[in-house]
Order: structure tokens, then sequence, then C-alpha cells
DNA sequence: AGCACGCCGACT
DNA sequence: GTCGGCGTGCTC
């Protein structure tokens, strides 16, 4: 009796929770568990929560309190969504150092991290009071019209009505209706995520036995449309007792009717199933690789570098057979269960390497780009978290899944400037991410590369991380040929034909002559970049933010990259009314124009954000390169991520004094890498490619160390200066982004952050300064840069940095300067 | 993020 | 004189 009394006790105590929300908010709110909700509530379970005034937002359990809070009341949860935690301990780990490290809230990182599918939506309804006095209202014909539609449907969303009014403000008119106590305002939350559901049939057991499907049989004899279902099942029924309904209906002769009139008479059972999403094609097995001696000695050298190091650098040129590498020491650290991540850049993900990592492992694979819609996103967490999936093939957020035991991460393309996030916050770096979320499960990292970022060779060769290397090209595959084209001689000598040099052209000639295929690299989108009056310079900008426009032919517009904006191309100065216009520069689309007049016979496509914007139009250039339907393809640096093509013998750089003149502490790095992966997809088997490279400073040390595959000197070089001008990897950025409407309110609110920084960490303050482009959406902008040494005591200087941002936003005059961080920029 | 509260311009 | 713009503060 007593222990009853106890349970029960303990039953009724009051419990609170601590919730993230889905938003950028500074800390975490507390929130009370009814008591019917007690057994329910753990960490790691969303739950609906009301925030302010009638905003309701799925919130996930931080963790759980018996103490209530002090000043303020805790409103109630409204319910408990999950019967099992959806985000586990690893995780929650992983977030908080996420947040302390990148300097972001767990609010951000949740947004980051749950697949839309897992947020709820929210949208305010108006419901018609059922007490309401219409008779005795005074009402306008809008608010009549309302009125009349919520008796027809009961409830309306704000949306709804402003569809139904044709005007985009309802707010007065439903405060209008709330104040004559007519309607009330609602919330609903909907779940966004509906797995997909499929008819199956299956026989009634009652016919499992031969007799009675002899009689069967024999019923259905008069009925041959059901009799041929009922063989179909039958047939279909061997390896699985339930069949598809669209199965049967595909087998057989018989029609939607027949099935039906064998389930009214119980001769079918009908049941709907939810399925997945995701293709289970592919699921072929390719076992029987034969690993090349090198390949077998690089992974002998990475299980002894394990034995003492957490993370492997895996250094191969290009087509050294890295993929093989990945996937046999993927299948050794999950041979005794556990999970293995794949990080991949975005772009690689559309690709081959994704097929054939597929082929190999078949169904325990899941694929998790952001290209997926909710669904998809959705099916794979859940398989992620109950451990269907062994192996992830992802971008930078598949770092969020929600991996139970995870043994084993690749990071492929290491290099690749796109795992790091910029915009929004988390702005996080998945490489380095994957580093420490290995740390957190005990697993082991490869960073696989053929151009290694300075960083981690310099961790490598500093014995932080092990090294392993892979100089043969795979199979006897020769380095291609490089030429240099010094574009100041040939424009000297007239052979130049728009931006394409007498060599480029003959190459090209030659090339499509033997049926090869030829990849032009631009780095550079649109048409002519900009357009200047020849009379008086005057240059079309954006209303909005300080860049010249850029004018895109296809559009016909003249267009702004960085908001949007766009307006029509003009034929007359606006500011002299001359019209001698001329356009400057060049990009990717009028490179496209130049060269079909050189090649009026080449089947000429372009690849690169703006051909692209849709799920599949991707994979359609592409795939129409790979099969020889096009025979030029013209790219910006999408051309140089992850592409194998068979048949390009010819890789044309236009201009790579673009690439190397970027003013950033890292172009010559960035140029080099992309330069040699570039030329590294020329000439696969057994031909022999020809890399043509344009430039101006055609002497450039890094044109010649590409050229001549010097890596480890182009290393050395970077490193020295790394280390002269106090550059990662000797020192930590922390850039500080301010932004303001007004001019004189930024600079002096950046004045002050400065001085306040430097005040305590001296010159390892920059700035501020002025961004490139200044100006952006019609905020202006500013940059601080903190550079702090290796040794300082990071953490002390975010603090310090936070504390600072603190002190600028209380100061009344600088209340609406928005100030964002970014922890390791690059 | 949204929504309310509060102070300055074009209108019945 | 008011309606309504968006700047700023708060949400457990």
């Amino acid at each position: 009796m007593e222990q009853n009394f106890d349970l029960n006790f303990q039953e009724r105590e009051t419990l609170f929770v601590e919730v993230i929300l889905p938003l950028s908010l500074s800390k975490n709110y507390i929130y009370r568990v009814p008591f019917e909700m007690n057994e329910e509530v753990a960490p790691g379970k969303r739950v609906i929560v009301q925030f302010g005034k009638n905003k309701i937002y799925t919130a996930l359990i931080r963790s759980i309190t018996t103490d209530a809070p002090q000043v303020y009341a805790a409103k109630y949860i409204i319910d408990v969504i999950d019967a099992f935690p959806v985000v586990n301990a690893n995780q929650f780990k992983f977030w908080n150092w996420m947040s302390t490290y990148y300097m972001c809230n767990e609010g951000e990182i949740m947004t980051a991290a749950l697949p839309a599918g897992l947020k709820l939506a929210s949208e305010t309804i108006i419901v018609l009071k059922t007490d309401a006095d219409l008779e005795g209202a005074v009402l306008k014909d809008k608010e009549q019209l309302i009125i009349e539609f919520l008796k027809k449907q009961e409830k309306l969303t704000i949306a709804e009505i402003a569809k139904i009014l044709g005007q985009k403000t309802v707010i007065s008119l439903v405060k209008s209706l709330l104040a004559k106590d007519l309607v009330y305002v609602a919330e609903e939350v909907v779940e966004k995520y509906r797995p997909l559901l499929k008819t199956f049939i299956s026989l009634n057991s009652a016919y499992e036995n031969e007799d009675k499907l002899k009689e069967l049989f024999q019923i259905l004899e008069r009925a041959p449309k059901q009799l041929d279902a009922l063989l179909a099942l039958i047939h279909l029924s061997k390896s699985n007792k339930e069949v598809l309904k669209a199965d049967i209906l595909a087998q057989s002769d018989c029609g939607q009717a027949s099935i039906k009139s064998l389930i009214d008479k119980d001769i079918f059972v009908q049941r709907k199933k939810p399925v997945s999403r995701l293709s289970l094609e592919d699921t072929e097995e390719i076992r029987n690789y034969e690993l090349s001696a090198a390949q077998t000695q690089a992974i002998e050298g990475v299980h002894e570098a394990f034995q003492t190091k957490e993370v492997v650098l895996l250094y191969g040129v290009t087509a050294s057979g890295k993929t093989q590498i990945y996937i046999k020491l993927i299948e050794e650290a999950i041979a005794n269960g556990g999970q293995a991540l794949f990080l991949l850049p975005e772009i690689a993900l559309t690709t081959q390497i994704v097929e054939r990592i597929k082929h190999y492992f078949g169904d325990a694979i899941g694929v998790y780009h952001s290209k997926f819609n909710d669904f998809e996103r959705v099916e794979i967490w859940n398989k992620v978290l109950n451990g269907t999936f062994k192996i992830i093939l992802g971008a930078r957020s598949a770092v969020f899944l929600p991996f139970q035991d995870l043994k084993f991460i690749v990071v492929d393309e290491e290099h690749e400037a796109s795992y790091k996030q910029h915009e929004p916050a988390p702005r996080y770096q998945a490489r380095d991410c994957a580093v420490y979320l290995a740390h957190l499960h005990q697993a082991k990292v490869i960073l696989g590369s053929a151009t290694p970022s300075i960083e981690s060779y310099y961790n490598a060769l500093t014995q932080k991380y092990g090294l392993v290397t892979l100089k043969d090209r795979f199979s006897g595959v020769e380095l291609p040929v490089h030429q240099v084209v010094s574009l100041t001689e040939e424009t000297k000598r007239k052979k130049m034909v728009s931006y394409f040099s007498s060599v480029l052209i003959d190459d090209i000639q030659a090339c499509l002559e033997q049926q090869e295929q030829v990849i032009l690299f631009q780095n550079r989108r649109g048409y002519a970049t900009i357009l200047i009056c020849a009379t008086c310079g005057f240059a079309p900008k954006c209303v909005n933010c300080d860049v010249s426009l850029t004018f895109h032919k296809s559009s016909g517009k003249l267009h702004c990259h960085y908001c949007g904006y766009h307006q029509n191309t003009l034929n007359i100065c606006p500011a002299c009314g001359s019209v001698h216009i001329e356009q400057k520069g060049f990009g990717t689309e009028r490179v496209e124009e130049e060269l079909a007049l050189l090649f009026p016979d080449a089947r000429i496509v372009r690849l690169d954000v703006d051909s692209t914007r849709t799920k599949n139009s991707l994979q359609k250039i592409i795939s129409d390169f790979q099969d020889g339907t096009t025979n030029i393809l013209i790219g910006t640096q999408m051309v140089a991520k992850g592409l194998d093509f068979d048949n390009v013998s010819l890789i044309g750089i236009i201009n790579a004094d673009t690439l190397l003149n970027y003013p950033d502490f890292r172009a010559f790095e960035r140029s080099y890498q992309l330069l040699a992966q570039v030329s590294g997809r020329a000439g696969r088997r057994e031909k022999q490619g020809k890399v043509d490279i344009q430039a101006y400073d055609d002497n450039h040390r890094i044109i010649q160390q590409v050229v001549e595959n010097r890596y480890e000197d182009m290393f050395e070089d970077e490193i020295a200066e790394r280390k002269q001008f106090n550059y990662p990897p000797f020192s930590r950025l922390i850039f500080l982004n301010l932004k303001h409407k007004d001019p004189d309110v930024l600079n002096f609110a950046s004045r002050m952050l400065a001085n306040g920084l430097r005040a305590q960490l001296g010159k390892r303050v920059l700035g501020p300064e002025q961004p490139l482009v200044s100006r952006v959406r019609n905020y202006y902008l500013m940059q601080i840069i903190v550079k702090a040494e290796k040794e300082t005591a990071i953490q002390k200087v975010k603090n310090l940095i936070t504390e600072t941002i603190l002190q600028v936003n209380v100061d009344p005059a600088f209340k609406g300067v928005i100030i964002q961080i970014d922890v390791d920029p690059y």
C-alpha cells in the first residue's frame, strides 16, 4: 500500500522541461509539464508549445527538471509529439560543442539539423464563435463576407482570408471581428511528414491449403478476370506474402473492379502499408573488385596510422583509385556493426561516385542532400535513427543525422570550400565538425584529396593527422600535357579571336575532328558582365547593393547577383544620353555564344548555377555530355568537382588570372586546387589529355606549379607566407560582419566594437574595413577580423567578443546594428 | 521568427 | 485631426 502511494506521489510530481526552439534565441525556455504527460517527456522528444502571444512551435526537449522557475510562471507544453526521442545524447553533445565553437545558439543548430518535415508548420486559424451574436452585430461588407465563409466552413486561415478579400493586410479586419466578439483565434499544427502508403493485397489465410485453393479455382472458373488476378497474386506472392496491388494490375489482365470484388468476397485481403520513397534499385552487388598493389599498400598504411591517430589524410592524385579505398575501409569499419558517414561536396553527390557506392552497398546505404524533399529527408533521418542505414552518403548537413554508433567517417575532397556554410548560422565547417563528431563517437576519420587544404596537409606533416600518399595514377593513366598560353603575346600578335587564342582554337578544332570532347573553364557566370557607357563611363548599378549589374542574355535583363534585383537593359546612357554602350568583361554565357560562332557545328552546353536551378537539369547536362549528345561543356567551378568523363581529351582554361587575382589570402591555394582538379578531368582511359591554360600572367608561380604537378612546392610557398603574415593554420580567424541601413551609424558602431576589442586584444584586431561589396539589399556592410594565434586561449577571445558585441548593442545609438560572427570563415 | 507597442508622414 | 508605416523589445 505504502509503495503504491509513493508511486502515485512520484507521478504527481511537477516536472519542467527546458526546450530548444527552432529560432535564433540566446537561451532555452522552460515549460511546465501537465501531470498526464509526466511519463511521456524525455530529452530528445519533440513537444508542441506556445511561444509568445499565439504562435505555436515544435520545440525539442533538452532536459527535464523539477525546479520551478522563480521569476515567471512557466506555460504548459501543449503536447508531446514523439513516442521515442528523435535526437540522441551524442547529438546534443555535438550541438553543444558546435554552438560554443561557432558562436551560435542551439535554436539555429536545431533549425539546420532537423529536416523541415520534423519541424511543424503553424498557421493562424480564425474560427467562428458558436455563441456569436450575428444578428446584433454591425458589420462592414468585408466582415460580413468573411462571416458568411466561416458559417460554411467553420475555420479560415489568415492566408485564406487574404485570398478571399484579394488584399494583403487583413489583420485589422480580423482584429475588428475579434473585438466584436464574433470569432476567436486558434492554432492548428499540422505534421508535415506523411509516410507514403501503398495498397497491398494478400490471400485470405482460409484459402492457404491446397484443397481450399482448388475449390477457389472452381468457384472463379466463370470469372476469368478474377481468376487471372488470383493467379497473378499466387505467382507474385512466392517471395512475399503481401503483394503490391499495382503489381497485380500490371501482371494480369484484371482491372480494379475484379480485385474489388475479390476483396468483397473475402478472398483477397487489402491493407495499406507505408513504403519507402527511396529507390530500391541499384542493389546489384559488385563485390569482386581487385585492389591494385598501391591501393592495398595505402589501406595498410591507413590501418597503421589509425593505431595512433584518429584522423588520416589520404593524399592521392586524381584517378589514383581513392573511392575503392574508401569502400574497402567502410566495409571493414562496419563489419562488426556500427555506422559510417561518407561526406562529399554537394555537386559530387549527383554523379557517378554515388552510383558506384550504392551499387556496392545496396540497401544499407542512404543518400542525404539538400535537393531531396522533406519526406525523403525525414525518412533518411528515421532510418539512421533506427539503424536501418549503416552508411550515409551526404553533403555537409549529413553531420547532423542521428547516428547511434558511428565508426568511420570519410570526407572526400576535403579541401572543398563547399564544406563551409556561410549563411545562415550555424556557420560551420563540416569537415572540422566531422572530426569532432568522430571524436565523440570514438570513430576514425579519413580526409581524402588530390590537393589537400593547406591546414590539413600541415596537420599531417606535424603529426597531428596520419598521412598516406598515393602517387600513382591508377592503371597507368598518364598525366595530361599542359600548355600555357600567354594572352599578352597572343594579343600583341593579333592572334586572339574574342576570348580564344589561336592555340586553343586549333586544339578545340583537332579535338572535335577526332570525335573527342572538350571542357572549357571560365570562372564567372552570366553573359557580358557589365555595361559601360563609352562616352561618359557610366555603369548601371544595383539600386539596393553596391555592385554593377550583370547582363544576362537569356532574360535580356540586367541582374544583381547579390539581391536578385533586375531591370531592363539600357540602349541609351541615362547619364549623358549617348548610345555608345559597351559590354565589358565576360562570363560563361558569353563564352558559349562566341564559341558557337567559331564552331557552328559543335553542340555546346553550359554548366553553371544559372543553368542548373532545377533538380534534374544538372543531371541532364551531365548525362548528355557523358553519352556524347553534347561535345563542348562550358562551366564555372562546378565542372571541376567530382565529374568523370571518359572521352574528354582537352580542357581549356579561358583566363587563369581571374582566379589568381582574387583578393583573399587563400587565392593561390584555391587557384592551384582548382586548376589541378580541372586538369585531372582530361584524358582518362589510355588517352593522354591536354590542358590549355590561357593567362596574361603566364609566368605566375602557381601556374608553373600546376603544370609541373608540384603540390609540395606550392605548399612550402604558401605555408611560409601564412607563417610570415600569421594566417591559418598559424592563427584562427573570426570575422565580425556588421550591417546597418545608415552608413554613419554603421561606421561608428564598427569603430566602437573594434576599439573595444583592441583594448584587450591589441594587434589581433584588424579593421573595421569595407568589404569588396559594401552594400547589399540596402544594408551597408563593415567587417572586423580577429586573428588569434593558435596558442591564445580561444575561448577567452570568444567570450570577449560576445561581451563587447553586447556592449555595442546596448548603446541606444547602435541598437539596430546587426552583428554576425563567422568563426573559421574560410 | 512573429507579434505588439510606440512614434512620425499622407489622408478622410 | 487619424490610419498606418516599420523600428525595438519580448516571448518561458
